[in-house]
DNA sequence: TGTAATGTTTACCAACCGGTTAAATTATCA
DNA sequence: TGATAATTTAACCGGTTGGTAAACATTACA
């Protein structure tokens, strides 16, 4: 795909320019894909922080250690980099919905999945907020691969977590709105993470607060999709 | 505070701009308020679908059927709008949180909070990616905010929900990732409405889904936070 | 009704931003 | 080593953006 957008212009003439990633011989020099990494490193930094619209080449390039020209001879353009960085990262992104397994133990699958997404946030809180920034202004550059990919994986998922309902091996509950509840709430310590280190204040903003979210949330989700209403006692006035 | 940034150019000249919202006189006319009224609602719809950085008062004075220079007849900065539209907006954000009450019942409590939270997020959707974009962008514009009036209505409540807790009204749980996990798992259904409508598909995506919202997340907070341990038969291989 | 304060518009500017051109520099390899 | 391709840089360009200057229009009010 970039590739064909690299060749649009120059119809005939001798190309003008090089043409990095070009049609002919494949992914060509070693000094490419280190560059190629470097800037991809960088925008993710950038655009993580400021979005797409929020961010500028010359940021990227700033970051990168490099020219501005000279990222644009990597990547012709800002939007290439930003597609060439989500194609990257979204991948191992639904890696661990990936993961979720239909022939394993329903309670230990969606604490493990918890457990992984939290780490995720945690780890890699930048291509979490590459991802917000996206959706939250419309997705206008992944549409397609919220509707596509993502859509299909979680469709496949949800079946799992319907059957395992069907079952009796966890409450029923609609397996949509549970992965949502997943997602929002791991996501959220990397998404809103001034905010949480603002209302936790300095004595508890440190690493622990990722133990404590974790502890938290499988109780919640583990106790919130127990089969059978709510134990006992918990009629008020 | 804008009164002041407003007067600090000219120092002994005559004023040479109308200088609105000015120091002696109060808050002006009823054009003024009509006016202001009109741009910073505009204000809402570019800053929320495009955070700070991404909007041009251009935009918003479109939006708004006003000219740009007319805008800054107003408000002197794009930062000023958006400074005045953040303190309009964060206190009535805040509500449902104020309205929990020590005195209520613990599970109807947090269950009416849920369904508060749920009603803004469809109703007032704007308002949440307002923020939204602000906090997922390091909130430079508001980190007053979240660590001032923020923090402490969180810290007041947290104490009420421990309180519950101690007294085995509610399970034993961190009550400000319990707040966490009420904000994530709401205001989802505003910041990520495309991730949530392409996902639901075309059949599902109706206004629906709220509801359908509504029922799972009640149910998970309330059997999530009810006494004791799961009821019984989860344990699996 | 007249006039001073308020509100609006046209024209403009400097900085920024995405991107191009062409020339210079460096790596590759016969 | 020398030619050729790959990489990098300096200079530049047109459009956008936040904001200003000043003239013009309208409103409020004595």
């Amino acid at each position: 795909m970039a590739a064909a957008a690299a060749g649009e212009r120059g119809p005939v003439m001798a190309i003008p320019r090089a043409a990095p990633r070009a049609a002919r011989t494949q992914r060509r020099t070693r000094i490419q894909e280190e560059k190629e990494e470097l800037i991809l490193e960088a925008a993710l930094d950038v655009f993580a922080t400021n979005g797409f619209r929020g961010s500028t080449i010359d940021q990227i390039a700033e970051v990168a250690g490099m020219s501005k020209p000279n990222l644009l001879y990597y990547f012709r353009t800002k939007e290439a980099m930003h597609r060439a960085l989500i194609e990257r990262v979204l991948d191992s992104w639904l890696d661990p919905l990936r993961e979720f397994d239909a022939a394993g133990n329903p309670v230990s699958e969606i604490r493990s999945y918890i457990r992984r997404k939290l780490e995720m946030a945690r780890d890699f809180p930048r291509e979490s907020r590459l991802f917000a920034n996206e959706v939250l202004q419309g997705a206008p550059r992944i549409e397609d691969a919220l509707m596509g990919p993502l859509k299909s994986l979680v469709d496949e998922k949800a079946m799992v977590i319907r059957a395992w309902a069907k079952a009796g091996k966890i409450a029923k509950c609609d397996p949509y709105h549970l992965i949502f509840a997943i997602w929002a709430t791991t996501q959220h310590y990397a998404d809103f993470d001034v905010q949480v280190r603002a209302v936790l204040g300095p004595n508890r903003a440190g690493e622990g607060r990722f133990e404590d979210a974790a502890r938290f949330l499988e109780h919640l989700f583990v106790n919130g999709l127990a089969v059978g209403g709510p134990p006992a006692g918990t009629a008020g006035s």
